[in-house]
RNA sequence: GCACCCGUAGCUCAGCUGGAUAGAGCGCUGCCCUCCGAAGGCAGAGGCCAGGGGUUCGAAUCCCUUCGGGUGCGCCA
């Protein structure tokens, strides 16, 4: 339950009500009315824009819907006051026992308080992380893969059923050369002095999957050309690295549901499956592109080739599916594949990439709004770099040198609760600052600490009030009366605390997660000014000195607090902390 | 040349998918621990929301355009 859907639909009522009595023409479309948080507090509790959007089609002054709105509003026990301000707003203050019994919800819901409804029914694809299965996961992995794990767990709170899934880009050249890079350790293993030419890969990571073949096949491929070990050693080696990237993921508490091999599309008639189904629709066909405007290739030269005519679903240019060899480009697998997914019956679908595959997005739109008639919408959420520093000055990366950073380097060193919530703390549009010696700060100016800090400080008040032989589990605390939490800087708390079911669908409906953790932030600092006002303010302490009873309600908000930020770590997955000292 | 993303306080960034006087952290100035965790809090200063048009009751937000930055642009994925 959501408190604002609820005055919402309080508000709907009215309006129903005064359609029928002749205050507003009858019928009118209420769509556009809202019931949010003002920007500013001092204005109420929450505010409807109702007479201002319904002036123009009602014929009426904003002012005038408004007040005949108040006088309705005004007779809800809920609602203590119905003011109308500015162009035609209208505040509501609510009674206090609603936001006494909104402490008493969550303490009841526990992690539950936030579900919502919004993807009741819908299947949604999550798509992420995607690397090449050709060694370990790097920094720009990491962002993508908290971001689609936290994204999967928004739209999961959010009522959707979700599948994650891991696109294995085990069918191109790319895998070759892992083969024959693999291929020259295991001739090391054997006590041969290789050289790693350009086009191997000459990292350190590979040396074991050379030993750990010469313990498998011993000298079979010793002296052999490359047509007999090659497909061996590629099926060998990319096992090899997916067991490596499996337990890179796991270091940093991401699962996934799903594997999918792009290999299985080849040799098994699912690529020409797919491009028939787009063939059946009349937009596949032999033609030649035009040259790109401004800098030519150096290598231009005309030809005619398969192209699928993207440009029927919005692209700028035809795409080519087939190489002039007569092999497929990468795009016609990716067609196929999101085809598979498309017949798995998806209702959503959700591409997480680098922001340098951004040239793709309309192409493969078009694909998915082709091939599913329009019925299957495909988001593509693009990730922005990961700016590496230490104290401020960048960490170089070389791939040549073996510098480049892993995901392993950073979760060893910061570990995968800062690692995550820090890279949540940005859109995904946004480049990411990672600076290493800053993430494991402990001050305000680190989220992760002062969230988890608020966290802590609930934990250790509960604590205390257990000391005082306060029953501080949930149930009892939601089972007593509440009317001692009344002042206003509680109430302020608590307001924030009903925000937290519409963040879940605003960040579930935008595709955002950073959301979750800046709400997250936000709440943390009401508690601890919250708390601070209780230095002065006797009465606003949580413990109250030699009152069990008292003490036993005013501890309930906090605790209400702390369920809501172990709710929302959940969805970033970081543990919350029970003590930091 | 074209497409996509971005431009908000000195710095790093939010801004609830069109709402009221644009927010937070850092930095700067001044305060608050005989008192539940000061790893915290309070107050102050700081803005042409890149520029210009438009849409409407109302624009940082939507549309057009200019400027500036990033990414990409047929046999790499």
């Amino acid at each position: 339950m959501n408190l604002f859907d609820d005055i919402r639909s309080t508000v709907l009522d009215a309006l129903d009500a005064m359609g029928r009595d002749g205050a507003l023409p009858p019928g009118l479309d209420v769509s556009a009315v809202t019931v949010e948080p003002p920007r500013d507090a001092a204005h109420g509790d929450m505010a409807t824009n109702a007479a201002m959007v319904l002036a123009k089609p009602a014929g009426k002054k904003p002012r005038e819907i408004a007040e005949a709105l108040a006088i309705r509003l005004s007779d809800d026990p809920r609602i203590d006051t119905a003011e109308v301000a500015g162009p035609g707003f209208l505040n509501l203050r609510l009674a206090p026992a609603v936001w006494q019994g909104l402490v008493v919800q969550i303490l009841s819901e526990g992690a539950e308080y936030g579900r919502s409804a919004l993807g009741k029914g819908k299947r949604v694809n999550i798509e992420f992380v995607s690397a090449n299965p050709t060694g370990p996961m790097h920094v720009g992995h990491t962002r993508g893969a908290v971001f689609g794990d936290a994204l999967a767990n928004v739209l999961s709170l959010a009522g959707y059923e979700v599948t994650r899934e891991y696109y294995i880009n085990d069918g191109g050249a790319q895998v070759d050369v892992l083969a024959r890079s693999v291929y020259l350790r295991y001739l090391e293993a054997h006590g041969h002095d290789v050289a790693f030419a350009d086009g191997t890969y000459p990292g350190d990571y590979l040396i074991d999957v050379g030993q750990a073949l010469r313990d498998l096949v011993g000298d079979a491929y010793v002296d052999q050309p490359e047509d007999v070990w090659l497909a061996p050693v590629r099926e060998f080696a990319t096992d090899a690295m997916l067991t490596l990237i499996r337990a890179d993921l796991a270091a940093l508490g991401v699962r996934m549901d799903s594997f999918f091999s792009e290999k299985s599309l080849y040799g098994t008639g699912r690529i020409e499956a797919a491009l028939d189904a787009l063939r059946s629709k009349g937009l596949l066909y032999e033609g030649v592109l035009e040259p790109p405007k401004g800098k030519l290739p150096d290598d231009w030269e005309e030809r005619e080739q398969t192209l699928f005519r993207s440009t029927a679903h919005g692209d700028d240019l035809d795409r080519p599916v087939m190489k002039s060899d007569g092999s497929w480009t990468y795009f016609a697998p990716d067609i196929a594949y999101h085809y598979d997914k498309i017949t798995r019956g998806f209702d959503l679908l959700i591409d997480v990439l680098g922001a340098d595959h951004g040239g793709y997005v309309k192409r493969m739109k078009a694909a998915v709004a082709a091939l599913s008639d329009g019925r299957v919408p495909l988001e593509v959420k693009l990730m922005q770099l990961v700016k590496l520093t230490r104290g401020g000055e960048p960490v170089k990366m070389s791939k040549r040198a073996g510098t480049f950073v892993t995901l392993r380097d950073v979760v060893d060193q910061v570990g995968p609760d800062v690692t995550r919530f820090v890279m949540l703390t940005r859109k995904n549009d946004a480049p990411l600052d990672f600076d290493f010696d800053k993430v494991l700060e402990q001050s305000k100016e680190n989220p992760v600490f002062y969230v988890q800090y608020a966290h802590a400080r609930v934990c250790s008040v509960l604590r205390k009030a257990a000391d005082m032989g306060v029953d501080v589990a949930d149930a009892a605390l939601a089972g007593q009366d509440l009317a001692a939490i009344c002042h206003p800087a509680e109430l302020s708390v608590i307001r924030k605390l009903a925000e937290w079911p519409r963040t879940v669908e605003i960040a579930a409906q935008t595709g955002e997660p950073h959301r979750i953790a800046f709400y997250l932030y936000d709440l943390a600092s009401d508690l601890h000014a919250l708390w601070n006002r209780g230095n002065d303010q006797t009465e606003l302490r949580f413990l109250q000195e030699d009152d069990v009873s008292r003490t036993a309600a005013k501890i309930a908000l906090p605790r209400a607090v702390a369920v809501v930020i172990s709710a929302g770590l959940a969805i970033l997955g970081v543990t919350p902390m029970e003590e930091m000292r």
